[in-house]
Formats: C-alpha cells, structure tokens, sequence
DNA sequence: ATGAAAGCGCTAACAA
DNA sequence: TTGTTAGCGCTTTCAT
C-alpha cells in the first residue's frame, strides 16, 4: 500500500506557552468589542447587521475595536438570538458520481447566491433505521431546511424519516404529493432517446438499467413506454451497477449476440463501458451495435465514439431545488413540482443497422 | 432550451387555515418536554444527552413527551449553551472535478464517523477580495473548524485570509509551517511516472499540465527534475485546463509531431482527452506515442486503451485531513504534515518508442 | 438523582 | 440615534 508519513513540522512561538498549548484561546465576544469602542451591545450589534443606523463616529469606534480584537460574531449565539439559520442539509446517498455531484454543485450555487451554506448528510444504507437515525442527527444541527436527493432508496427512505413541520425540498424520484418537488422527465426522456434508436431503424432497443429507486426507474418505464407503443419486442432488463465496470462486463457479453443491435443504457458510465466491453468482444460501435447513454456526463463528448447521450441539466435541477426551498423558507407553503425534460444530444455511438 | 414547468400539485388541507399557512408553526422547546413530562429542564437535556443518570420512570416520562410533542432539540442553542460546534467547512473551489469530489468524500466520510458534518463553502475567483469575503461569511457560522482545498490558487487565496485561532487543516498544495496539511507527495510521483517512461526507453517526456496552484505545480516540478536527472532535454510545458476538450484539442496538435513519443499529462481526464485527438489525428496509442494520466479516474480502466496512471488516494487524503483536524478539535495544537505517495498503475496506454 | 439558578453571545423590543 | 431590559433554548454549575 502506499506509504504515509506524519509529522510534527513545527511549534509557532506564539504557542510556546504551555498553557496555550492545549486549546485555542476564548474569542473575542460582542460585550468586549462593545467595551474597547465604548458603546453599548446592541450598538455594536447594529453596526454588524445594519438592521439600524449608527452614527458615523460610533460606527468607526466599532469597526476599528472589531479589527483590534479580531472579533467575529458567534454563529451559534446569532441563529438563537434571531431564530435564521443559514444551513441547508442535503441528504443523499452519494456525494461523488456525476448526477449527483452535479446537482449538489447547483445546489450550492444557488444557496451561496442567497446567502445559504449547503451541508452534506450522507447516509450509506436503504433501511429505514438508517434513515430515521441520519434524520434525527441532521435535525439536531442549527438547520433551516433540508433536501433530499431522492435518485435511489436511501433517498426515498431518508423522506419517509422526514418530519414535514420543517422546509423540505425533495429532488427527482417519483412525485409524491406533500412534499415540493423538482424533477427531471425521466419516463418522457427514456421515451425519446428509445424512439430515436427506433426511427434509427433497430427493431428493437436492449436497455441496461442502473440500480433503481423503487421498482422501476424512469427512464426504464420510458424506454418500456416506446416500445409498446411501437409494437416493438420488449427484451428482459439487463440490470446493472453505478460502477462502469460492470458496464464492461455486460459489453463482453453482448457482444457475441446477433440479435442486439441497439441499447439503451441508464447512464453515461455504463454506456462508456458497454462500448469498451463491446469493442473488447470484437463488436464494433454504431456499425454492429448502437449505444446511446444517459446524462451527458462530461466525458461523453471525449469518448471515442462519441456518445450519444440524453443531456439532463443537474446543476438546473439544483437550482430549481434550492429555488422551491427559498419558496418555503419566505414562509410560502405552496407545495409545487417543477420539472424539465433532458435533450437528445446526437454524437457518434448510434446508427442505422448494419 | 430545456422546458421547465412549475406548478401547485397540491394543498394538504393541515395547512387550509390561512393563519397556518405562511409559515411553520413553532416547534416544541425543552420546556414544554418539561412539562409534559412533568419533570424539570435539566432532567430532560440530562436524558437528552446521557450528561448524567436518570431514574427510568422519569427517564420513560421524558421520552414518551418527546414522543408525543415531536420533539427535536435546537441546534443553535445546544451549539450556544455547549459551544461546541458540530460543523466543518470545506472551503474550496470546486466540488464536481473528480479530485476535489473524492477528496471531500473521504472529508465527509471520517468526519460523520466521528459526528461531525461537512458544510460546503465554494469560492469562486483566486482574488484575495473575494476570498477574505468568503471567509468573513464562513466564520459568522457555527463552526467547529475549516479545511481548506488548496489545489489551485483559489485554496492558496483562502489560506491566507482564514485566521489561525481557530482548528484549520489545509489539503494538498506546497508545504507550510504555520498549518496542519495532509498532502500527497505529487513531486515524487511526477519523477516516478517520468522516469517509468524514460527506462521504457522514450529519449524525453513531453508534458500536458493542469492549472497550477502557485507558479507550477508539484506533477511538473518532478517531471523536470527525473528530465534532468536523466540527462534528458526539457521540452515546453504544454499548458491545460481542467477540461478535458483541452486534451483533445492539445491531442490533435500533437499527433502530427514525429518528435513527441511520450506525454505525461497533469491528470486523467487530459489524458482520456488527449488520446482520443491524437487518435482523430491518425496517431496510435501506445504504439506511436504513449500516454500517463494522472489521479486513477474511475473511468481509466474503462477506457480503450486502459489508461496507465498515477493514482492518488484521494477519499484517503480527506480521511487524512480530517483526522489533522480532530487532533486539533481535541485541543492539540501540534501542527502537523500527512504526506502519502501515489502509486503507479500500470495499464495499456503507455509502451515502448515505435 | 434532581431541581434551581445562572449564563452561553447574540438580537429584538422598548424607552429615552 | 442610543442604551436598557429581555429573552432565544439549551447546558452547566451548584445545591439538595
């Protein structure tokens, strides 16, 4: 394994003083600013909030027994004293694969705009236990609202912990009715990109599946819908992981079958690796077999050949999250869905058939 | 564009009371728990927080009012009364880069292991303005430490406005005395893949680098010293940006040069980027010219040809940095450097000179 | 084991 | 414009 190293790289001289050592000294409070500027509390209060004016030469005895003392408000005694908080918990289950990470990054633009800071829940495990214990901890923190990544179980789960007496935003999954909402069309997208591989001329459309939410993801009961509707056969779901890897290994697999000409893969990962497991197999793509992804991830466009892929807006859908949750937070209780729909966006990895 | 709808789906009728339906109704204090349970307020924090024993009837008492009252403990006035805080920023410049996105998972992972939670503070521009801004923003929270990303001069900016009386842990970048660090020893792992590609018998190394975070970063310092080392001729660095389109623009350039058999790029998505334009560009890879990425991308050995690559623990370096900062939340003050080494990982993308 | 009293650092309401 | 007085909801002495 690698090797680690740590090491003490130095003892500041401030630090020397060994009843220094062991902790940091007590901050400055409000009261100490007050007393070097010679004003009262709330004087001082005013001057940091703006919340009333102040005048000139007081105001400058403030600001300058601020910077003499390196003073900062205390966050915790401010959000008690003024009842605002200004954390937004985002739960989820997943911090680093693309589709959520992408919408978290929206998320926290959006928040940062409005003067929020996104703190991140994860919680590992789909089991009820779980979630309500993750719930119960995040609710314990100085917390003004909470969003939940619902792309998976432990999302739907997280919900279901959830007391709804606080400002909740839920983000995709199925739509439930108490609770606002922001989705992307899944069910529309898988439809679109399924017809796409049809209108291509493919008889039929094989579709890889990621791990689902509930029973069926969307985009599954899409491509499903398509194909239906086309009168087409509707080939048993091949179900895959999040990892790419097993992408690869159900290329390799495909790839001696005659009868699949075209997939449809729930997402941008799997897709990547379909094509190189496809490729290892001998099979060429689009020639012997087409592959369209899902996302839009931001090495679709470098892979070679290009994906073909439903571009769906992450950091949009952050957005719109954090957007219904400023609703709330004004003290609007409206519960309201917002949704979008992804975009075909036509690469290299679909053609005709051979 | 995208189409976006927004619209009502719904108005439980808990909420039809227009008085209610502004906003959310106050939530139950500790007080009333007391009360319920017909026991005194420092009975209720005393099973709240296990500080001290309780009988069991009242014990049951208390549990059954929080139960019943939906009970949930303030967080600001818990952080207030304890002042102990429960709230680490991250403070960095991004959060989607597959890098940063592990780095702050492994933050994330040892830090709720050890029932902290991690609030994301994004800074956008490396000014010093800004950064000072952020940093004012940041510490009126209820914060029990930062960790700073310093990869890029964003993190560089940060560093230098944050005070240092409060626990701060820097990630990655050049050493400092004055702050505790975790870092990976990227030096040394620029001369190891340079060097593996020199004794594979390339006469030089060009080299495609990442942004640097001060004048250049550590991948190329140790590109130049194994060059030099070796008695081989520095060529140009080749300057790129964290995208991966800037890989294949550099890739198609570089594919009509006879003279570049050997590139180390400053990360994997350079590196996926670069090859698919040297492949556009009609060069082979590895057979005309190898390619080393750098960081192990999930998607590096999914890629044609697997990506040979320096892989950086990343979620371990987070985990690192996160136990720099609990030493420091434990009131040691020692300041200390965490180094760990990448390793090389040995796939298809790099060979012998044609 | 339990309660009374004090106080964390700030903002809000009220006078002046 | 400013200061005084009260809390915010909890934890922490300190008695008992």
């Amino acid at each position: 394994m690698t090797d680690i190293s740590e090491s003490p790289i130095g003892h500041p001289s401030q630090y020397a003083d060994p009843t220094m050592s062991r902790s940091f000294a007590k901050p400055a409070s409000i009261g100490d600013v007050a007393k070097v500027a010679g004003v009262s509390v709330p004087t001082v209060s005013r001057v940091l909030t703006g919340a009333a004016p102040v005048s000139p030469d007081k105001r400058q005895r403030v600001l300058e027994a601020i910077e003499e003392l390196g003073y900062r408000p205390n966050g915790a005694a401010r959000a008690l004293a003024s009842g605002k908080q200004k954390f937004i918990a985002v739960m989820t289950s997943e911090t680093s694969i693309f589709g959520y990470s992408a919408t978290i990054q929206g998320i926290e633009t959006a928040a940062r705009a409005a003067g929020y800071f996104v703190v991140i829940s994860v919680v590992e495990s789909p089991t009820a236990e779980e979630a309500e214990q993750a719930v119960r901890l995040v609710l314990g923190q100085p917390l003004a609202g909470v969003i939940v990544l619902k792309f998976d179980p432990v999302g739907v789960r997280v919900l279901e912990a959830l007391p709804l007496d606080l400002p909740v935003v839920a983000v995709s999954g199925e739509v439930a009715s108490d609770v606002s909402q922001a989705v992307l069309d899944e069910v529309q997208a898988g439809t679109d990109v399924t017809r796409y591989l049809l209108d291509l001329g493919h008889e039929t459309v094989h579709h890889v599946a990621i791990p689902p939410s509930r029973e069926e993801d969307g985009r599954t009961i899409g491509w499903r819908n398509a194909l239906e509707a086309a009168g087409a056969i509707v080939p048993p779901v091949i179900s895959a992981t999040w990892d790419a890897a097993s992408g690869v290994r159900i290329g390799r697999a495909l790839a001696i079958r005659r009868d699949v000409t075209a997939v449809f893969c729930g997402n941008d990962e799997i897709a990547m690796g379909l094509i190189a497991g496809l490729s290892d197999g001998g099979a060429r793509v689009p020639e012997d077999v087409s592959v369209v992804g899902f996302d839009d991830h931001p090495l679709a466009g470098v892979w070679r050949p290009g994906l073909t892929t439903m571009a769906q807006d992450f950091p949009g859908l952050g957005r719109r999250a954090f957007g219904l949750m400023a609703k709330l937070l004004e003290g609007d209780r409206e519960v309201t869905l917002s949704t979008s729909l992804p975009e075909l966006v036509v690469r290299a990895s679909a053609g005709p058939p051979r």
